[in-house]
RNA sequence: GGCCUUAUCGUCUAACGGUUAGGACAUCGGCUUUUCAAGCCGGUAAUCCGGGUUCGAUUCCCGGUAGGGUCACCA
């Protein structure tokens, strides 16, 4: 029996094995987390490889793009094309000769064996067997005096013993299939290249992998896989088949196809890396606890495989926008900045009153106003960012309280006079002491007086020159002192056009 | 169609035969020094259906239904 030192050792190798056909989604990179997060908590080794076997299919650039996409959430590897290791390369087309030499043992046990049809042939009976509304199974044309493999041909496994498969699965327990779900599969194809089915058996084998985890469409095609382990006398390795995710709209696997988005379009948009690693291991996996923000290290020291869901979840992307509102709160003062910063449109960057000092103080009611990068440009383009940065213009009839009791007759002069006195009280705090909590205990005491809101609906307005904003005091201490007078001062003068 | 597989609030899920079926997101309502946001408090909301087994089933078994996967010289 072939089995690999480190297999017996027991030490934990998980690979993540994505081919280089466009960019990842979020289903590619839950596996890639998955095992990733196995490995290190068992202080095993996770490998990265690439199955480009399917020169039709490939990408330029998928590559970059995958580790791109792994290297923003954190996620490193052990082993990789760009960093080597012990059983490289970890491209599979740089390892043919591994392909060819196991595929040689096959045909000299004569359980492979050089398939005499053309692709067109075998359509024929695929359709036939489609029409007949039964499972096509290349085995019921197997030749019965195939020609030598010359390696142009493709080379077809020999299913030595057509029976049910068993096995265990550490998420699904125990499986099984009928012998319908064996057949004589292609292990090289007509190109020189193996198929998946073949050139992960042998990758991982010479790689010592001891946990195969993967999405649970493999399912199926386990019998397939277990009948080369038996062939090649290969030890079986672990089985971890993990749950699909669905997306957001039907209860379909998520897929490019179905719209399933390049990974690093989070990155774009705002999400948070400990944010998506959050999101994307409670989807076919839970603690059992009800914490439900965690950090990348507490995920990894919680993670369980006995705790991995067998049915698929859906992705949510309000719960998405939650879990990243909750990591921004997390972050520091100054890496909040760094973030909002990020996303500032240049026509708030050009302002001529914006300054760094500026976004710093109005930091924290951004973090609490947007989930997302998006929102932070969306407050932009609402205008709720502009007036920090600009003297805001308005009517005056815009200045009044909806509800105000202020007697239509002469209101533009008793609201002025309201300001007035509001500017002399201001004053009379000193430029140090102008905090949010000064000013509004010298406001409040006049504002009870006069009837709240006719006073501290025209103080926001002025400021804010907008409905929606923080409260007065808030925006006052932010503008300043001298800001917030030339504010209240410019109100007057509108009040009096 | 064959084979495989799944099934708890709208969504993510907890409850390894005994709970008023718990939490979170979303939603709705209320409270915060009357806008907005955040926060706090509270409400609505689920065991797919039918049979068993059992003193007792969300939980175990069978059947149905519905969903997903697979049946490639794709992975």
């Amino acid at each position: 029996m072939i089995d690999n030192s480190k297999n017996s050792n027991k030490k934990v190798v998980t690979r993540f094995a994505p081919s280089p056909t466009g960019f990842v989604h979020v289903g590619n990179i839950r596996t890639a987390l998955y095992a990733w997060a196995f490995a290190k908590k068992n202080n095993g080794t996770f490998i990265l490889r690439i199955e480009d076997t399917d020169k039709s299919r490939e990408v330029e650039g998928s590559i970059g793009h995958v580790m791109a996409s792994l290297k923003w959430l954190g996620i490193e590897w052990n082993e990789g094309p760009d960093i080597g290791g012990p059983n490289a390369p970890y491209k599979q087309s740089e390892r043919l000769d591994s392909y060819k030499k196991y595929a040689k043992i096959l045909v000299e046990k004569g359980l492979a064996y050089a398939d005499p049809y053309t692709e067109e042939e075998v359509e024929i009976f695929r359709k036939k067997a489609d029409e007949e509304k039964r499972p096509f199974l290349y085995r019921d044309h197997r030749p019965d005096n195939p020609p030598i493999w010359d390696g142009t041909q493709p080379l077809r496994f020999k299913v030595p013993i057509i029976k049910s498969y068993e096995w265990e699965d550490l998420v699904r327990g125990h499986l099984k299939a009928g012998p319908e779900a064996l057949d004589d599969f292609i292990l090289i194809k007509g190109d020189g290249y193996p198929t998946y089915n073949f050139a992960h058996i042998i990758d991982d084998l010479e790689m010592g992998v001891t946990h195969i985890m993967r999405g649970d469409e493999f399912i199926s095609s386990t019998p397939k896989f277990l009948s080369i382990y038996d062939a090649l006398e290969i030890k079986r390795p672990e089985f971890v088949m993990l749950p699909p995710i669905m997306g957001s709209e039907g209860k379909k696997k998520l897929g490019k196809r179905d719209g399933a988005k390049d990974f690093l379009e989070y990155e774009k948009e705002g999400y948070l890396p400990d944010a998506m690693i959050n999101f994307l291991a409670f989807i076919g996996w839970n603690h059992g606890d009800e914490k439900e923000i965690l950090t990348p290290d507490e995920f990894i020291n919680l993670f369980d495989i006995k705790q991995i869901h067998i049915s698929g979840g859906q992705f949510n992307e309000e719960k998405l926008d939650w879990i990243n509102h909750e990591h921004l709160k997390l972050l520091t003062l100054e890496k909040q900045e760094e973030y909002i910063s990020k996303y500032i449109p240049d026509n708030i960057k050009s302002l001529p009153n914006y300054s760094r000092d500026i976004l710093h103080n109005i930091t924290p009611i951004v973090i609490e106003r947007i989930k997302n990068g998006k929102e932070i440009l969306e407050m932009a383009n609402n205008g709720d960012l502009t007036y920090f940065f600009s003297e805001p213009t308005y009517s005056k009839d815009s200045l009044f309280f909806k509800s105000s009791k202020i007697p239509e007759d002469n209101k533009y002069e008793i609201l002025s006079s309201y300001i007035t006195n509001f500017i002399s009280l201001l004053d009379e705090i000193s430029d140090s002491d102008f905090n949010k909590e000064n000013i509004k205990n010298k406001i409040w005491a006049y504002a009870e007086e006069v009837g709240r809101g006719d006073i501290l609906w025209p103080m926001r307005f002025a400021l804010s020159g907008v409905d929606k904003s923080p409260d007065p005091f808030v925006l006052a201490s932010i503008l300043g002192k001298n800001e917030t007078i030339s504010r209240l001062k410019n109100a007057i003068k509108i009040l009096k056009i």
